[in-house]
Parts: structure tokens; C-alpha cells; sequence
RNA sequence: AACCUUAUCGCAAG
């Protein structure tokens, strides 16, 4: 069932949903179980594309069939139900987990912070996250990045670059996702120099810039009229060979 | 035990 669920991912992965629903029907037909992850893969793939309505049926018909679901299962639900602006629905999952012998986990919550920030709810966001906090659950480099994230498309950079610093002092170290996040809140709020400061930083840390911080760097500095910076940078570009994707 | 879920992705500035 496993290697069927592999399959079955690659599938949906590359958009295939017609080859990953035949592996589907060749798995049953082998006498196969799908198991609560071969409806969940499904269940993530509709969410995605918006058809929130097939996940909620595939999420019942877990339940139906008595596969063995947990937190996961939950988590992409919600995060479907989020990223379509059902909170009650979400909510309403969420407060229903514990009835079903599970909890939340950090995920859980990310799911709903992330989309509230995208939703420009920063302030929503943040006090989830004291409650996340007072739950006693861990915020992690993904809750605090989405943070700095909604917090920079709200025009509150400054109060992005204090979250870093908060991470730290919690114990999270920023990702390369973190820097990239706050190096574009600063460059397209004209903050050239704090920019360039953080990119340092981030190198002296030994974080490896990806293809993304490079065009981001490479963008901000262009527009703030600083090409032999952005000069430098296509030279570093050239010899260090950033992480692919 | 193994496979599945959340952040930099820009749907108002591009």
C-alpha cells in the first residue's frame, strides 16, 4: 500500500490526476486497502485546487470506512478550509480533534496562522500565537516565518525584524525561507541598507543563499539604483552556484 | 516503523 501511495503522490504531484486515480482503481482491484494516506493525498490534491467539497467528502468517508486517521488527516482538511476562508469549518475541525482522542499539533495551528496572515489578519495571527504559546505548544521557524511574512505585507517591517530576534530568544533558528521573507520586506519598503546588513548576517551564519534570495537581492538593489552591487552579486552568483530548488 | 499536511508564490502595485 505504501509503494501504491508513493506512486500515487508522484502522480498528483505533477498534476497527473488522471494516472493517479488509475493507480488508485489498480490498487483496489489488486485487492489493495487504500489506507487513510491514499485519501488524504487525494484529499490535499482537491484542497489545493480549491474543491473543497471532494475533501470534505473523502475526510468523511475516512471516518465512514473507520480507516485509521490522525493529526495529519485533520491538518490538511484545515488548512484547505483555511486557505478558502472557512474558518468556522475550521474551527470547528479543530475543536473537534480532541473529541477524537487527538491534539493539535504545531502544523495544525500553522495552518490557520499562515492563512491569516496571507488574509492580512496579522493581528488575528499574533494571538494565536500566544495562545499556541500558552498551550504549551512550540512555535517553530514555519509559525514565525509566516508571521514576518504577513507582518511585511501589512507594512510593519520594523516589527518583522524584532520577530527575529524573538525567535531567537525562543530558541528557533530562522531558515533560509526566514532571511528571504525579511530581506523582501526590507528591499521593497527602500530599506537597501538593512537589507544588505541581513544578507550579511545571513552568510556569516552559514546559511547558503538560494536561487531566491539572489533574486530578491539582485531586484531590491537593481531598483534602488545600486548596480554595482547588483553587479558584485551576479559575480558571486556565478562562482558559488546556489542551492537548486 | 515506512508513504501524506504548514512558511519566502506576488489573484490591488509587476
Amino acid at each position: 500500500a505504501v509503494s501504491y501511495n508513493t506512486l500515487i503522490n508522484a502522480f498528483l504531484k505533477e498534476d497527473n490526476v488522471e494516472e493517479a486515480m488509475k493507480l488508485y482503481a489498480e490498487m483496489v482491484e489488486s485487492g489493495c486497502k487504500p489506507s487513510a494516506t491514499t485519501y488524504c493525498l487525494f484529499m490535499n490534491k482537491y484542497c489545493k485546487q480549491g474543491q473543497i467539497a471532494k475533501a470534505q467528502r473523502l475526510f468523511e468517508d475516512i471516518i465512514d470506512e473507520n480507516l485509521a486517521f490522525d493529526a495529519v488527516t485533520y491538518n490538511i482538511l484545515i488548512e484547505g478550509l483555511c486557505k478558502a476562508k472557512l474558518w468556522d469549518e475550521a474551527s470547528r475541525l479543530l475543536e473537534d480533534m480532541p473529541k477524537k482522542g487527538l491534539t493539535p499539533d504545531i502544523v495544525t495551528y500553522n495552518a490557520f496562522i499562515c492563512n491569516l496572515c496571507e488574509e492580512k489578519k496579522v493581528d488575528q495571527a499574533m494571538n494565536l500565537l500566544e495562545e499556541v504559546r500558552s498551550s504549551g505548544l512550540i512555535p517553530d521557524t514555519v509559525t514565525y516565518t509566516a508571521l514576518m511574512e504577513g507582518l511585511c505585507k501589512n507594512g510593519e517591517v520594523e516589527e518583522a525584524v524584532r520577530l527575529l530576534e524573538k525567535m531567537r530568544q525562543h530558541g528557533q533558528d530562522p531558515s533560509v525561507v526566514t532571511y528571504n521573507t525579511l530581506l523582501r520586506g526590507l528591499l521593497k519598503t527602500g530599506k537597501v541598507v538593512e537589507a544588505e546588513k541581513l544578507f550579511a548576517e545571513m552568510v556569516d551564519g552559514c546559511y547558503f543563499p538560494d536561487a531566491r534570495t539572489y533574486d530578491i537581492m539582485m531586484h531590491g538593489l537593481a531598483n534602488a539604483g545600486k548596480s554595482i552591487e547588483t553587479y558584485k552579486l551576479l559575480k558571486e552568483l556565478q562562482l558559488k552556484k546556489p542551492m537548486q530548488e
